[in-house]
DNA sequence: TGATCATATTCATAATTTCGAATATACTAA
DNA sequence: TTAGTATATTCGAAATTATGAATATGATCA
């Protein structure tokens, strides 16, 4: 594989190695909003918000439209909801394994108590 | 969608923010490998690999399995797999997208060059 | 024109990540 | 036991990123 499509994967993923990003893209699944619109469900800072959509254009994760006042942003490409679903699946399949784990654990132990790691 | 979810992605895509460790995850997309055999494939410092893997290990990418002397790693879930493959997709559809615009601009300004931005 | 609204950029600081060098650990073989 | 091999951890410096505060830009409205 080349390096440059690995350069490229890594800039999508550093754009969406934030959970204020992941946020940000989770909400224009259904559609555009204006930057506006997206720091009022967010609920940060409007400087915050609109430095994470600065990172989220440069790593072109989203694109921008001016109408007027206002900017609606909207999501580049529909793989990147994909690969945040495939996630999600993957994030319930790793906490079933856990809890698998846990009464594994507390059956082979039932008196014991959970000991802190690290 | 929950915080914990938005937290956990932004793990994952933290851990994948780095060109070398999608070549680590990539080799080890047809069975695991050892530490050593991982060095020698991304020709990089055996202490810098072992701490990309470190990386791994932490965002719950890959597990590794210890085999007498050696430490082999594979990738703890498909899914992930999935994810780099969609980007790859993602990868060339931009790559048309930005040179038909490439090739548009041509024609309108066959005789202007390129300017560089920024 | 000036006031106001929506959004972006700049700046300073703190926190995190990266990488190489040095060192440590853990297993194996003699 | 000692030496050697495979891998991990620690440390320090440089680079990058995150965040809030202040400021700037640009569009609209009076």
């Amino acid at each position: 594989m080349s390096d440059a499509l690995r350069q490229f994967k890594s800039q999508i993923f550093q754009g969406l190695a934030n959970p204020t990003r992941i946020a940000i893209v989770e909400f224009l699944r259904e559609g555009e909003l204006s930057a506006g619109q997206l720091i009022e469900k967010l609920e940060i800072e409007q400087a915050n918000a609109s430095q994470h959509l600065a990172v989220l254009r440069a790593k072109q994760i989203v694109v921008s439209r001016k109408v007027g006042n206002q900017v609606y942003y909207s999501i580049r490409d529909h793989a990147l909801i994909e690969v945040l679903d495939i996630l999600r699946r993957y994030f319930y399949a790793q906490l079933n394994t856990t809890v698998n784990m846990l009464k594994e654990a507390a059956k082979e132990a039932p008196k014991s108590r959970l000991v802190t790691r690290r």
